[in-house]
DNA sequence: ATGACCCGATAGATTTTCTCTATCAAAACA
DNA sequence: TGTTTTGATAGAGAAAATCTATCGGGTCAT
């Protein structure tokens, strides 16, 4: 009965039998009897389907709802009982949202000296993508804006404050500033991440607010693309400080500090509100409040 | 695999392996295969044997730990999807005290006036006991003591303290007065509840705190029995005043409050400390939320 | 309108898993 | 030392899950 529930968990994040069963390692007839079985245990249909998946009823939205707690459960159960026998080991997926791809390392790097036998997946993530994946177990934890979308039922550990950089040559308009404001990048045409990323929200947001209105000439969702076209001095990008001092910067290249107003986004570590959590997460939440006083800038 | 932690928790309560295969329905070598599968699935022993049970590894009662939040999250989910289609109904197994039998009603009758499709099982059981199968997914909710011994993962509304009277022949010793102290009860030969029951405790205590050294003539774990042989005037006992008032006195009988000191002990209704509770338990807790306000006297 | 395709349900065969009966060996007990 | 109790084991039979193959209803593009 516990791998049916993991058929509906995998159907609600592929919305399609087929998928769904492969993302589970059964054929589709295997799965949709699967399904099927649930709801004549329950007597109540769970899915609408009318040749094709149209999403669930509302007892369906309940078990799934109760299959997100119970499958979670039985996997901390197993992660449990195994670290007690062979300590922390296994794999720690995480979702992080691109600006913070580069501190993900300051969590990464003491875990691992900690528990050397945990290996870890870190993806790349829209902060929508991330909380969705969290709902779905898809991954253990995410790093993300803890103040902008409601989380839903996370735990979460402020980790940092984004503040933001522009990034341009020293030869270029704005180049010899020691500091620009909001209106003044607003003039300037820039690279940054696709408009389904909240960072480029929150950049156009602080743009428009200061009175401008930007003119974005590329954008992409990797963060290495749009540095690498910056680096050529050609191209100007607005980043937070800490990813603009991570990826480095050139001769030519200069990281001017954009005052007025001053950014507030905190971005932190999420993770599914389970109690307990599995004893990975749980590492990787100690991790964090002890990686968030040494790093609050 | 998850009728395989039901074995486990059948063998926690039983701590036999053939009673807790009888007890769930199965044989007794399928339940052995059961937890050996279990077994074999961690990778870890999870009960010590030595041709006999002989209680849990440590990571067994961890497994246990977690088998009754997921066997109890499981049956929740049920009993949920279930009420969402017909509204509650089903069968609510509650476990009294003795002394409190007869404040059940209090509850279950407005409850039912609520959900007539619901049914209950009322059981008297000591106080111990009824944490020790609130703990086990045997009972659904229990109504017990509250301020006295540590209750664990319960979730508790106090209903009313319990108060002391003497149940005395109106001719016999003591019988003409209006108040008594507990000193003086304890110069009266008394029938009471068997020493397992935490009232008799509770009111042994009480007797001798106040100096005496109190004669038990006659215990029993009934209180019916206890009443049968009160209300003949030939003895005497002590028992909480809502129970002497519900099971009635007679021309002879009469029931004296017991001053100095006033007892304290609250007794209150607990349930699994689980969130959220099934539906059936939740609408209980709810329910003793209302009666507690009136009870209060 | 119609043909191609996508999606999920269904049928039937096969394999796997589960559960039972019967029996055994070890420990406890008397 | 015999008897009982308790859990493990073996093997047969039953039940279940899963697979392959196929069907039929919708959708979409031409």
């Amino acid at each position: 009965m516990l791998d049916k529930l993991e058929f509906l968990l995998a159907l609600a994040r592929e919305k399609h039998f087929g998928r769904a069963a492969e993302a589970c390692g059964v054929t589709q007839p295997t799965l949709s009897a699967g399904v099927k079985q649930l709801e004549a245990s329950f007597g109540v249909l769970l899915v609408n389907r009318g040749s094709r998946f149209q999403g669930f009823t509302p007892e369906g939205d309940r078990v799934l709802d109760w299959a997100r707690r119970i499958v979670g459960d039985m996997r901390a159960m197993r992660q449990e009982v195994h670290s007690l026998k062979n300590g922390l080991a296994g794999r720690l997926n995480i979702a992080a949202i691109p600006t913070a791809l580069a501190m993900v390392e300051t969590l990464t790097t003491p875990y691992r000296a900690r528990h050397p036998d945990v290996q870890f997946t870190i993806l790349s993530r829209t902060s929508t993508e991330i909380l969705a994946q969290l709902e779905n177990l898809e991954v253990d934890a995410g790093i993300t804006y803890l103040d902008n979308e409601p989380l839903g039922r996370v735990t979460s550990v402020p980790l940092y404050r984004e503040r933001y950089r522009l990034l341009v040559a020293a030869d270029a308009p704005l180049g010899d500033r020691e500091t620009v404001t909001w209106a003044e990048v607003a003039e300037v045409p820039l690279c940054l991440l696709t408009p389904d990323m909240q960072n480029r929200r929150i950049i156009e947001r602080l743009l428009r607010d200061a009175g401008g209105d930007p003119h974005i000439t590329l954008e992409s969702d990797s963060m290495i693309l749009l540095f690498s076209h910056v680096r050529t001095g050609r191209w100007a990008s607005v980043m937070p400080s800490r990813l603009a001092a991570t990826l480095g910067l050139t001769d030519v290249l200069r990281s001017i500090p954009i005052g007025n107003p001053d950014s507030i986004h905190t971005i932190g570590l999420v993770a599914p509100a389970r109690e307990p959590m599995t004893p990975l997460t749980a590492a990787l939440v100690a991790e964090a409040r002890r990686v968030a006083a040494s790093l609050d800038d």
